[in-house]
DNA sequence: GTATCTTATAGATAATAATCTATAGGTTGG
DNA sequence: CCAACCTATAGATTATTATCTATAAGATAC
């Protein structure tokens, strides 16, 4: 029994002739030629090299065969049609995977999203990925992932942004520093601290070191950490100065405290990225729309800066 | 979706893409050239209005869709796996159906041979139709069974017949009856009694009644009845004499006794019938086999006629 | 017994599918 | 950077399928 060349249309004809006991009726019901069904007919029976129907006196009987052929078609377009549902609900956006990987930062605030994300669409598959910049870049230029977050714009082939949160930049001192206490503070005051700093790379740290560099200040003395707790708790210990999104910090963390530098606003934004050159997936896309209409209920109002709109128009 | 031009084969293309996670691979498994293999993907994906697999770096990635179908088909392919094992048991004799229709007498024999066949091929329905002879005979005519059980051999066209079992034809009478004392009687003597018969067109009844033709007698007083079983009964309270099959006659049975009727001999035999314009099913062609093979053991070897062998071997 | 139905078969045609070769454009690993 | 792979696409060819029309032969119903 060679399956090979029988399509599922043959098949159809197939289990309407054991329906309808006639080969005429499957014709009408087809719409199809008499000879046609017939024929069809005979190649399956030829394919399967068994009788599968008998005609007796114009009445069609179907040998044993032909009803277990019948049963076994009958569960095969079930699972198609499970498929099928299965496909539905893929591309409602209710089913699926949406892969995210995003900058370390960035796992104080998306959560915020996620959440509620999930619940709404529990069947959607969230991994997320984590990594500092260079390895989120390096995960985009393979491809690994649907959505993609990073504050500071990336200049990516292939890659559309969209912002949706502010990410302001904070100074933090401990409580106990000499800066702490004075209320108004300028660049020129902190260039000579110690500052304890992410990796080169970093968002953050590229957005610092380039507001030093056009306005002509070099730091003296800078230590790198891995993580943004380590900076936090550093800092809070006295070891340095910090910078770091405001995002990071707990909001009743008293251990530190924010210094109010006058002449300088870091700010950058958040941003989701997917790639132009790909076919994103339906929960990616439900996701997307998901954060555009619930931005401001997920995030504090006052950072968010909701441009999904137009990404989500351009992944049309 | 449209599954009506989609072909096992393609499937099968689809599903060893999946498992080897490259179209070159395939293409070398399958005997085909990697374009070949590309394009039926890609008609398939179109087919689905997903996307199925994508290309990263050379390494193929199963989308979600993907993964469904290719679950999809290996239930649908195990479906026709199980087919063919059904397929073969139905070849093999091992399952199915035999539908056997025979005229009444033959309900006391042929048990003994459907028993240890029934016992051997568990799997295998044995429906039985019994009627008399004309019903038997327009069941033939409409198709209705597999296999037919006659005494006196039809004259059917369509027809094959075997020969397996003699079918002696006795006459008894009650113990009390005058006839029951002598030794030697003759058809002469028999004539005036009054006889108990089935209905006309039984193949009892035909011999008799052809033998007495032949013979210019007439008998003059006939009672008809319905079954075996009343004639012997009636037989046994002294309502007349009867033309009964020896093998209807219970073996212990002593309300009743054989006349020795020394110028009759009234046999004929018992046959297997068998279409010759339709497919005969697998499993009634076992049972013919069975038969041919086991007769001596299943029945009184003394009246046993094996010419099945020629029946069965027309069959090929 | 005729009109009407059923299925089977032959012959023809158009559509589709299954392939191939040739070629182009990327990736990968020394 | 090059040789060796990978996949995609275009263009062509052949095989197969899906159909049809016309016709025949058998069954049914009144």
């Amino acid at each position: 029994m060679d399956l090979r060349h029988i399509s599922f249309r043959l098949l159809e004809v197939f289990m309407c002739v054991v329906k309808t006991r006639s080969i005429s009726e499957t014709a009408r019901q087809l719409h199809l030629t008499q000879p046609t069904v017939s024929q069809q007919i005979k190649r399956l029976q030829e394919t399967v090299n068994e009788p599968l129907v008998m005609v007796n006196q114009q009445r069609i009987h179907v040998t044993e065969a032909g009803f277990a052929l019948f049963q076994t078609c009958q569960q095969v377009f079930g699972h198609f049609d499970d498929y099928q549902d299965y496909l539905a609900e893929l591309r409602g956006g209710e089913r699926g995977r949406c892969k995210i990987a995003m900058v370390n930062t960035a796992q104080y605030i998306l959560p915020k999203l996620l959440g509620p994300y999930s619940n709404l669409h529990p069947h959607v598959e969230l991994p997320l990925e984590i990594g500092n910049r260079a390895e989120v870049l390096a995960r985009f230029e393979r491809v690994e992932d649907d959505i993609y977050v990073f504050s500071h714009p990336p200049s990516l082939e292939h890659a559309k942004a969209g912002r949706f949160l502010q990410n302001p930049l904070v100074f933090i001192a401990a409580n106990n520093h000499k800066l702490a206490s004075k209320s108004h503070v300028t660049l020129h005051d902190l260039v000579s601290e110690r500052f304890l700093l992410r990796e080169p790379g970093s968002a953050t740290r590229m957005l610092f070191e380039s507001e030093l560099q056009s306005r002509g200040f070099v730091l003296s003395n800078t230590v790198q950490m891995a993580s943004n707790e380590a900076i936090r708790v550093a800092v809070g210990s006295g070891m340095g100065l910090g910078v770091v999104s405001r995002h990071v910090l707990p909001p009743h963390d008293t251990s530190f405290c924010m210094l109010n530098v006058e002449d300088v606003n870091l700010a950058s934004h958040w941003y989701f990225v997917v790639r132009t050159d790909r076919h994103l997936s339906h929960a990616a896309r439900s996701f997307l729309k998901f954060a555009q209409l619930n931005l401001e209920q997920c995030l504090d109002k006052q950072w968010v800066t909701n441009e999904l709109s137009q990404l989500n128009e351009s992944l049309n």
